[in-house]
DNA sequence: CATGTTTTTTCGAGCAGTGAAATTAATGCT
DNA sequence: AGCATTAATTTCACTGCTCGAAAAAACATG
């Protein structure tokens, strides 16, 4: 039945995963401070980095010289991460474009290919060629270092499979239901990880603002997309689909505004980019969404509605009420300390703040608990691109590292 | 920082735990059955059965002489709970009344007291009173079994706060804001603990149908109030307050109906027994609540309804539909296999299904994986009690036991 | 009574963590 | 230069845990 059987070994995983965990967190440091940092003995830690050393996974750095002779006794002799013994491929796909990121088990970006993606870049080719071009093209490009690939992580949008490596729907043209992530595990003989783009922003957002990292955090992105992802005092919620967050596809007004999943009423029928555009033109509810917005036209709005134009402004107040409701909604089931939001809408989010606000007024865990935090964080590429960095990192350092013999 | 350090007496601890924790779900069995439960050598089960029996937590059962000799060799000797070593105080509060069990560490019941409940009741003396008399009484009647308290576990309605140990709102009157948890802690020293009802609901309902043991379920509670409690893959949600539900007060729509708590459209005003009565008899959606329904009164509307009554049926649609829509919301966050519906209301589930369903339909989670299988199952009070007992038990178990020298 | 079967215990090995003591490598003072 | 001081790291002896294999125990059968 159950196997949680703890022996010798599950210990040393653990402790040398928490070895790892804290070079992974707060970067290069001596023995020492892993100790202090781990918990672990001295004794431990000195058996552990010598282990390490020898499997060449971390080494020794070299002191650098900068005449900073502040201490007293024998010096620091700090360990940090060996690059050169793995390396990772990282996807980003996103409606309008896709990237590849090559990075070395050091973190450290190695080569990165951009690629345009339109409503037909998968209906031509299979996503399986698709993604495979890409990463034997930076394969070519950098052989050395892909010699030692370990892992390749996909950042998607959409709806996972239980397991976590099917695509079961997405807003992406023609990419759900396809074995993608099969095909290129079989293709590459490495293992292939989906990631809900929104539950990487949750990662990511810990990352970018330490005061986070053990907080229970909603991360909601407002774009193109709204999506959502949370952490539970420092734990990412949901493995496979459960405890994932369809947040931008939650009910808001029923037989709503037509949303482009097809349903009606979405929270992203009004509060993504198309459904605000949408709004401000007064174009019917019912009317097909937009496929795309350019930027430009969304950046566009917002200066209306920032300089006083009444539609605009209308516009974004009836976003600001979609995301307010779900989140009073969210909070019903789950209450964070944090809610942050990001992606192109972060911008607007002081045309939406007072009716989010006032819609979280609503919620009887507010009012009793007091309102979460609610913040605006701009830009939310590298917040995707950390959080599947770091997430891939780490499962490489706990699954193969922590486990070595 | 980090203080996750493995070490011996983690082992210890994590491998006693699955031993008792084996016995606690399954009931006495050999230790070669233990080994196969727990997955430890056989070797394992013997020292640490060696050390249990030798601290008295669990004993050698009494071959029954049942001539049911079937087996060929060596028989089985049965390793069991000593009933005498601990015993745990539950008190189930509720609106109208409440309970007190006295069980001991066997899981039995050795007395009960049940008192009414009033709004007035924790207005004229202070709740830490109140359980504690009833404490003090059940102690007097019993003084063997009580001599080995060693939890008070309390459900309750409401929010609970971070911690987990104060109340910060609740439906029953005066009992919020009132650190009764603190109090008796003191006044008999012995860790107390609050649980909210719709989580020990979803812990219930885990031991009353062993299929949902190790699934994703959403519990829901109908009756005097709507509440829900979670388990994911087997395991409870969150601790304190997050992640916790407060089901119930999920907005279902905006400046809605007038609900107990005193926010406006409330699931609760539309799906509780008020609620319904309310919609059946047309009193205006703004009207005070009913400070408590009797339940001849609710069930005489649900068979009013079943024979066809216009006014019953449509409040039990309008129930559904407050009930359908929380799920459908719900589950853009959370996505669970089974939804099960309990409490007084789960009789009235027939009513309701349609409505429920439709709701449900309009989810995109729903469309893409499938909705989650939606039953009714009658009387909570058992699931209640059976969660409380099993959880305050485990805790026993778990932190004080496993983590004996 | 010998033999077979199943359960349980015993025994020696192996492994990881720990505290205390020793070692190493610098600095500061005289 | 020489020696005490300080701080980082390693060494060492010991502990406690699990495990596999072998032994012992307890009963059934022929």
């Amino acid at each position: 039945m159950a196997r949680n059987v703890s022996d010798s070994d599950s210990v040393r995983r653990q402790n040398r995963g928490l070895v790892l965990g804290a070079l992974r967190i707060q970067g290069a440091m001596s023995r020492t401070a892993l100790a202090a940092s781990t918990g672990l003995s001295h004794a431990s830690i000195t058996a552990i980095t010598h282990d390490l050393v020898e499997q060449q996974v971390i080494a020794e750095l070299e002191p650098e010289e900068k005449s900073d002779s502040r201490g007293r006794g024998r010096p620091a002799t700090l360990v940090g991460f060996n690059r050169h013994i793995g390396a990772a491929a990282l996807f980003e796909v996103d409606v309008n474009r896709a990237r590849l990121s090559l990075v070395d088990y050091g973190g450290v970006l190695v080569d990165r290919i951009e690629s345009p993606v339109t409503p037909n870049t998968f209906a031509n080719s299979p996503p399986a060629v698709f993604f495979a071009e890409r990463l034997r093209q930076l394969q070519a490009r950098n052989p050395v270092e892909a010699a030692g690939l370990r892992r390749v992580a996909i950042s998607v949008q959409g709806i996972l499979d239980r397991d976590g490596d099917g695509l079961k729907w997405s807003p992406i043209a023609h990419l759900a239901n396809r074995p993608f992530a099969h095909e290129l595990a079989a293709a590459f003989a490495v293992p292939v990880a989906l990631h809900k783009r929104g539950r990487l922003l949750a990662e990511g957002a810990r990352w970018l603002d330490p005061a986070l990292h053990d907080a229970s955090v909603a991360t909601v992105f407002v774009g193109s997309t709204v999506a959502m992802g949370m952490t539970f005092r420092g734990q990412i919620m949901g493995r496979g689909d459960e405890g994932a967050t369809e947040f931008g596809h939650m009910n808001h007004l029923p037989n709503g505004a037509l949303c482009r999943c097809g349903m009606r009423g979405c929270i992203e029928a009004y509060a993504s980019d198309y459904g605000v555009l949408r709004t401000a033109y007064s174009v019917p509810e019912t009317a097909a969404p937009a496929p795309a917005v350019p930027s430009q036209e969304y950046d566009g709005l917002i200066a209306r509605a920032e300089s006083g134009d009444r539609a605009a402004t209308h516009a974004f107040n009836i976003a600001g009420r979609a995301v307010g409701f779900g989140l009073s909604r969210m909070m019903a089931v789950f209450d964070p300390s944090h809610v942050l939001i990001v992606g192109p809408g972060a911008r607007a989010f002081g045309l939406m703040q007072a009716e989010i606000n006032a819609a979280l007024a609503s919620a009887l865990v507010c009012r009793v608990n007091g309102p979460p935090q609610v913040v605006a964080h701009r830009d939310e590429k590298e917040p995707v691109f950390k959080g599947l960095l770091m997430k891939t990192l780490n499962e490489i350092d706990q699954s193969d590292i922590a486990a070595l013999a």
